[in-house]
DNA sequence: CTATTAATGTGGATGCTGACAACATGCTAT
DNA sequence: ATAGCATGTTGTCAGCATCCACATTAATAG
């Protein structure tokens, strides 16, 4: 009985084909221009062309949705981070600097994936994957850590100390310099100028 | 003891006497408990003993509740670092510690408040009085980093850095050390010792 | 002290949303 | 072919935000 489909969608397959993937980039692009808060399934739907609760077949409700993007989210930053540091040679320093201003870079480059994972509300929902991408993030920058600390930086600091450090830098740069109010308070608020300062500072190039 | 307990067991008044303030209050209360997506401005009537639409007469919608949570909090979190940096002395280095230390503990302390201006969703709505706190954050701030680097803190480094550095560490401290994910995947995470570690290498009490 | 007005709270209506259930379609393997 | 499964559709319901007309109280002017 369903002529009056064919009506209204002249060339559309029953079936999407894709919609897992395009609900994550779909949902990705409204959280970048609206804000996690303007996220609807249905509209998700809409725009996809969709019924109303076909998103229900992949992501039981809204907040399975945000959980997705955030193991994404983290896999992607964790990748990006480490892969930084191997490129950046053998020098423990050097590569220290570099997975700190990678992780910094990829929060501000991007922004909606960063929204979505430094949200309480969707952290509190957080699985065993995001713990063991995290527990892997810890490892391997404490591994870089101690290995800095080899050429005398902050040798007697507990790594847990310089890795929060990090970690503290890199969430509080991508909150800062993604909040509007402090971009609009702050005169000439320049994300890599504010990177390159505060990598310096967390980690030296010469000896302190 | 409080009006509004008459109000809800037996002295029926047509009027609540202090909903705005108590809708604040209530808020925060729930945010701490369930987030900011727990919130509903019914259930916040439904819990003060008043009709569903009765906030609108002090809020307009969601949106304007969480504005003025905001702003409260934003005036709070100013005046508590600012008069902690007043205690502790004159001392500029001692002062801008205190100042950093207090900004932090008022995060941690207050987590709902914390919450709310650092959620992109409501920041978006800020008005001129959250600018306008945000300035004298700054012109305080600036203040005694100026102090601090006459002391030899620093003294090369553009204010701007110094202050976002503290900025940075402040809002990032309070991200990790209220998001439930970070606060279970590392062991032992004590507030106390990280802010105290923080704090230390953004202002060192001996030259560096 | 009273009458008028502004502030505050009520109850109902509407439309959007999340969530669930029953049904339809197409793919795949046997 | 056909059975089973994944995927998409329609229908429905409850909760919520928001708007509106109306009721009650508080404040104030005369």
């Amino acid at each position: 009985m369903s002529v009056a489909y064919d009506v209204l969608n002249d060339d559309d397959t029953y079936h999407h084909g894709n919609l897992r993937d395009e609900l994550i980039d779909t949902a990705v692009d409204v959280i970048g221009r609206e804000g996690v808060a303007a996220l609807s399934l249905r509209a998700l739907a809409r725009d996809l062309g969709v019924s109303h609760s076909a998103p229900t077949r992949h992501f039981k409700n809204k907040a399975e949705l945000l959980s997705a993007i955030m193991e994404e989210a983290y896999e992607d930053m964790l990748t990006t981070t480490v892969d930084a540091g191997y490129l950046a040679g053998d020098n423990p320093v050097h590569r220290l600097r570099a997975m700190a201003r990678a992780c910094m870079r990829w929060h501000v480059d991007n922004r909606a994936l960063s929204e979505v994972i430094r949200n309480p509300d969707v952290s509190r929902t957080a699985g065993r994957n995001v713990k063991e991408v995290l527990a892997a993030f810890y490892i391997h920058s404490s591994r870089a850590i101690l290995g800095a600390q080899g050429q005398s930086r902050n040798p007697d600091r507990p790594v847990e100390f310089v890795y929060l450090s990090m970690i503290v830098s890199v969430v509080g740069a991508a909150s800062v310099l993604t909040d509007p109010v402090y971009v609009e308070t702050l005169p000439a608020l320049d994300a890599d100028e504010l990177i390159d300062d505060m990598v310096d500072h967390l980690f030296p190039l010469k000896d302190g």
